[in-house]
DNA sequence: AATATACATGAATAATTATTCATTTTGGAT
DNA sequence: ATCCAAAATGAATAATTATTCATGTATATT
């Protein structure tokens, strides 16, 4: 083992000369009489040895008076409300995911709906420390025979592999008739995954409204559907699951053709959390949260302050 | 006035997210929806705003223990030694010319010799903050007829253009012989600027040995001179008067010619300094203490180190 | 309102910093 | 001593950051 090759002091010094002093570090390197790369190098190391502290004020990323203003309002558990910052929102899932995985506890059982504010939900947790031996469940059906990227399996799979399984769903999310569907219900390896359902500890999905949603996007449902399921009363949707604004299942032609994760299972999963970033969910969110069909919202600032200012 | 554009939290954003998460400009750039050359300009903000700090240990450029040794041994007033850091003595000037800066205060009379470590003294003290309305006085003629950057005139003129005035004398440091001395002695340009040196309030000079200084570099003292000189006893030179290990000047060939401040101005002014750099000067800077030529010494470890081992 | 002035902005570019890669050095292990 | 593997090094290069410059925008002043 070699011995520690600088001293304390000599870092000090390059820190010194570069942070202090604004010397660059060609010109550092001069008067050290090593190359630029090192100067580089004795700076990265002054830095982990804690000679050199870059301290930043505490950034809070949340909104507590908001989260505040809505947990009342829409009676949930736990609500997080993420500054937006300039006019996007793309902060937004850097830090809601970041929040969203602290709360993620070691072998916990966690469904993932699909969609493309879940994608982002995931990409930014596995950017974040994830803990160990998650297992992810899908909970709705593929949306297209292309895979997506915003599929609940492509989602659920990432994840997986960063840490712990993963329980696909391997049906669309809409099949032909209703007697495929009770079909598929009846399979042995579908059916096991509906029982895990009953077993998850949070589950995380979207909320969809007729016109625009995953399904509006991929063509799953058209102009003419998302009218004709307005008439229906349908105020929003949640793993293709169309519901009403006491947030009940509506009686609609996709109802029976749906295979997904049922809105009476998200009812009693302990944690049921809805991630939204368009401002125009607002009634969809009020109906899930008086259906109790989530108890939990991650949601932007803008996207919140339409959901508090509306009706 | 236009007001505040940018809040602390958008900075502080900005900040947390280049700084403690590390991610670079362009992303966070894309993030917050500016151009990469605004979170530049975020973060300068940010920075000057303190709400990022970068901190980084107090560096030590003194070694106080080495000084202590020499005043003692040497009886001198005021010692400076600069720690030597990898092999190279740059970083001295650096921290030295920062030093004996602060030690001048508005309106003192400098005196100025020449050569090469006075000259770098010079180029550190011109990045320092130099007080208000020097005068700086040259105090030896000059090495040669193309003007040297080593010269004391060169140095004088850029440091009185930084702050203050200059004070030249011009005549070279070595003439034919003692007649033309004389008669440039009795010049009242030259007494003008000889009865400045008795009002100095500090005088920088280096310390020269026949065999290497400004002198022997420039061919005005070339080898033959140097074994002569030695074998009358010269120890050491001081803006071109050379002295022996008493610290008394020579009887030499040289001091009749010279025109320069004279060794007893020196031994009277208040703060008579030796700018030293090189190892091999130990016998003559000991000498120049003994007569007390020198009150003062600034000199870089290595050279420190020798001083106090030899002998 | 019209104009001037200072400030703000981002694209392009310059400057600086970090990394890669080929080579050398170092400190053991024979 | 001789060899080996690991670490260190700097030149070249890639990546990142800061600055310049041309243009647009807001504010103040006629």
């Amino acid at each position: 083992m070699r011995q520690v090759k600088y001293s304390d002091d000599f870092l000090t010094l390059a820190a010194r000369l570069c942070y202090i002093d604004h010397i660059p570090q060609q010109k550092v390197a001069q008067m050290l009489q090593v190359s630029q790369a090192k100067v580089s190098r004795l700076l990265s190391m002054a830095r982990e040895r804690g000679i050199v502290r870059i301290e930043v004020n505490a950034y809070e990323p949340r909104n507590y008076q908001l989260e505040e203003s809505i947990k009342k309002k829409l009676g949930l558990k736990e609500v997080y409300v993420i500054k937006s910052i300039g006019c996007s929102n793309t902060g937004t899932e850097y830090f809601g995911s970041d929040i969203i995985t602290q709360t993620l506890q070691p072998d916990f059982k966690v469904g993932i709906a699909g969609g493309r504010t879940i994608m982002q939900l995931a990409e930014g947790m596995l950017k974040s420390d994830l803990p160990q031996r998650l297992s992810f469940v899908q909970l709705m059906g593929n949306v297209g025979s292309i895979p997506q990227a915003t599929d609940a399996s492509e989602i659920g799979r990432k994840l997986a592999a960063a840490t712990g399984s993963f329980m696909s769903l391997n049906t669309p999310v809409f099949v032909y008739d209703r007697e495929l569907r009770d079909k598929l219900r009846r399979d042995p390896q579908i059916k096991q995954v509906v029982e895990y359902y009953h077993q998850m500890d949070v589950a995380f999905v979207g909320i969809g409204i007729p016109e625009n949603s995953i399904l509006s996007i991929s063509n799953a449902v058209v102009k003419e559907d998302a009218l004709r399921l307005r008439e229906q009363g349908v105020v929003g949707e949640i793993c293709g699951r169309f519901f009403d604004a006491s947030g009940k299942e509506c009686a609609t032609d996709f109802k029976d053709r749906v295979l997904a994760v049922n809105l009476e299972t998200l009812r009693k999963t302990p944690r049921s959390i809805a991630i939204v970033s368009d401002t125009d969910r607002s009634d969809a969110i009020k109906a899930a949260a008086a259906g109790g069909i989530i108890n939990g919202l991650l949601i932007n600032e803008t996207a919140a302050k339409a959901l508090i200012t509306e009706s």
